[in-house]
RNA sequence: GGGCGAGUAGCUCAAUCGGAUAGAGCACCGGCCUUCUAAGCCGGGGGUUGUGGGUUCAAUUCCCGCCUCGCCCA
């Protein structure tokens, strides 16, 4: 509604200043008065003008007022302040229009491919994997509410160094084979424990095994190498192991993030991309496009190496000392020559994304959701029939800011090769990571320095093991929403409120998650991730559960409300301060559709989280000025539970969009 | 050394393409449960937007210098 209005809008004033003042503007900025006594939409206009037309704003406002007569669904236009034109609508009729439907998106004709979570699969998720993972299913959500045809896939680095570590772990640590390593995890099963636990720990051993002998620290590292080839080699049981062990603990992501709502489609996997020799072709491919070329001279004398982003090149005498290596050549160590990097196989990924490379994966079912939803992975020889992946026009990868690099480097190889297109369409959905608070970590039982103490925050490692496990929170969300739920609802069954604790617990975890914009650090705090007071998820779920109550008791359904909305005249209602008030939650409620559009367009999901916070704060507010059961005038109640629905149904759809869901009591 | 990001209330964060009186939450103080649920509402104190210049009708926002912190690359 607010969008459709404001489009109209303008689009007239468009026409306008075509037509009374011979200007013509790209775009239009259209803002809000500080009140909403003062207008609907304000338009600052006349003061980009005043300049080109050399004319006060405010004597240009006034004229454009008197130029832009009457618009539809409007009242009025007032200049005010220096020289805003303030815009009224007609309230009533806006109300109506709003009541009446809910407003949408035009149907989009492209297909975004989402990309997120890609988890290394050698331990637990933890909070840092969280924010990735709800970041990302925000964003698919998002779209797909926006109307687009949206493919979620999550990569695994199954045959990388940090599965190697694990590898390593149980060669040399535990001293576990092939055979044996079986019953380990019989063992781990039996005991209650989960592999992805147990390889946290196992983890933060080898890594520190490798460090803490001096005498052995090299021996270790080359170990460590000679893993990670044999690994990526294939065909032998390291890789097999490798492999037992990646899927199994795959397997426990997809569980973890399964009870936070977020499903993915396909699982695209480095153990392919290497053996299905996807780099070969976009070597070949490459070498053709000229993007990579031989050093001869310098210290990457021997690789083939690529221009950074944002650098000169090679000027022709000297070498490119800043260029990226994107196949590694080592005359001391043969096994080492011809090595691709991690950015050589991410661009052959990424042609395949966007179908150029000629090649595609083997597909195989790898876990049925209870919905009936499917989620595929790659294989070297897959099944028939499968459903398509890549193709995308366009993709998005929510990777940590840390990883700019590297995407630069994937998407100017693109760009190298004259896929234009597709390197404008690559979106790195980049944030920053999430740390700890001091606070936190101590409550974690670290031994924190004095000199952290003193930090805002303090990063987490996956190899000191240091770190929330994504599990782990989760489960102490929902005890301390179950908690809460117990002293309420004691008559209601156990599995009732183990239901409902859930629901609130996942609305605080992905609120916390969304409510900080992108690039702000999240130091992670157990009191502020806890808490379901104040800026939450569940004070908006309380807003939902406050707004049924009503129709409950009142004997009626927020759809009916809006029916019966249709057959009154409201319009006396919206005048005066009392009629401002209540306008201004309908006003509020107008704007989900235009807030989605500007998330999408920023790829700020912060933008919804607010929005959705300062919706439930007004009807809360509402809710406590206006006594609905009890009101005595007929209409005033039909205006005042159709309020109550509309911001419901406003309310719903924007937490829906972030995978929120409000319970039916709480 | 180069690149990116950040610095706003006691704390954690917002602030649309440069717009009207810089806003929320937490914490603190004071009110409100016989009413549709107090996971709530109302009120209060709290700010030289790191710092020095510049651009302009208008700067937290843009430009330049400096300081501090974080990350990435070499």
């Amino acid at each position: 509604m607010y969008r459709t209005y404001r489009q109209s809008l303008f689009e007239r004033l468009r026409a306008v200043l075509l037509e009374k003042f011979q200007v013509e503007i790209p775009r239009l900025t259209v803002e809000e008065p500080p009140t909403v006594e003062m207008g609907d939409y304000a338009l600052p206009i006349a003061f980009d003008l005043a300049r080109a037309l050399r004319k006060a704003p405010r004597k240009i406002a006034e004229e454009q007022v008197a130029a832009l007569g009457s618009v539809p669904g409007f009242t009025g236009f007032e200049v005010a302040g220096a020289g805003y034109i303030n815009c009224r609508l007609d309230r009533n009729m806006a109300a109506q229009a709003l009541a009446a439907q809910m407003e949408s998106l035009p149907q989009a004709l492209e297909f975004i491919l989402v990309e997120h979570t890609s988890i290394n699969p050698n331990k637990a998720a933890h909070v840092g994997h969280l924010r990735n993972s709800i970041l990302g299913d925000t964003l698919v959500r998002m779209l797909r509410a926006a109307n687009y045809q949206v493919g979620v896939q999550n990569y695994i680095d199954n045959t990388g160094v940090q599965v190697a570590d694990i590898v390593v772990g149980l060669k040399y640590l535990e001293k576990l084979g092939r055979d044996t390593v079986l019953l380990w995890k019989f063992n781990l099963a039996r005991d209650g424990q989960h592999i992805d636990y147990a390889c946290w720990d196992l983890y933060a051993r080898v890594s520190q095994w490798y460090e803490e002998s001096e005498t052995e620290k090299e021996a270790r590292k080359q170990i460590r190498l000679d893993m990670l080839h044999t690994i990526e080699q294939g065909g032998n049981d390291e890789a097999e192991l490798a492999e037992s062990i990646a899927t199994a603990i795959l397997h426990r992501h997809i569980e973890t993030m399964q009870r936070l709502g977020i499903e993915y489609e396909f699982l695209p996997r480095e153990s392919e991309i290497l053996h299905l020799h996807f780099w070969d072709a976009a070597f070949a491919l490459m070498k053709e496009k000229g993007v990579l070329y031989q050093e001869t001279e310098g210290k990457n004398a021997g690789c083939w190496v690529m221009r950074r982003a944002g650098t000169a090149g090679a000027d022709g005498e000297n070498p490119d000392e800043e260029a990226k290596v994107i196949v590694r050549s080592n005359k001391n160590d043969p096994e080492a020559d011809g090595t691709v990097t991690y950015v050589g196989k991410d661009i052959a990924y990424h042609l395949w994304k966007f179908n150029k490379l000629g090649l595609d994966f083997g597909y195989k079912l790898f876990h049925a959701y209870p919905n009936g939803n499917e989620c595929w992975v790659s294989t070297e020889r897959g099944v028939e029939p499968h459903p398509s992946f890549g193709k995308a026009d366009a993709i998005y990868n929510v990777i940590d800011a840390r990883q700019a690099d590297p995407q630069n480097n994937v998407i100017e190889a693109l760009r190298g090769m004259g896929f234009n297109k597709e390197a404008d369409n690559y979106h790195h959905f980049s944030y920053e990571m999430v740390a700890l608070t001091p606070r936190s970590a101590m409550a974690l039982g670290y031994q924190i320095s004095d000199e952290d103490k003193a930090r805002p925050y303090i990063e987490v490692s996956g190899r000191k093991g240091f770190g929330v496990k994504a599990d782990d929170l989760i489960d102490m969300l929902i005890r301390a929403a179950k908690a809460e739920v117990d002293a309420r609802h004691s008559e209601l069954s156990e599995d009732e409120r183990q239901s409902i604790a859930r629901k609130i617990a996942v609305g605080a975890l992905r609120y916390y998650m969304l409510r900080y914009t992108r690039n702000t650090v999240i130091a992670f705090d157990f009191q502020d991730a806890l808490s379901f007071e104040g800026e939450t998820g569940p004070y908006a779920q309380y807003a939902v559960v406050r707004a049924a109550n009503i129709f409950r008791k009142a004997g009626t359904t927020a759809e009916e409300a809006l029916r019966e909305f249709a057959t009154i005249d409201a319009a006396a209602y919206f005048t005066g301060e009392a009629g401002d008030s209540l306008w201004e939650l309908w006003l509020l409620a107008s704007k989900s559709v235009h807030v989605l559009e500007r998330s999408i367009q920023t790829t700020e999901p912060a933008y919804l989280a607010k929005y959705a916070f300062q919706l439930a704060q007004q009807f809360s507010n509402f809710y406590h000025r206006h006594h609905i059961l009890t009101e005595s005038d007929p209409t005033r109640k039909t205006l005042l539970l159709a309020t109550a629905a509309v911001a419901q149904r406003e309310l719903l759809r924007a937490l829906n969009w972030m995978g929120i869901e409000a319970p039916d009591v709480m």
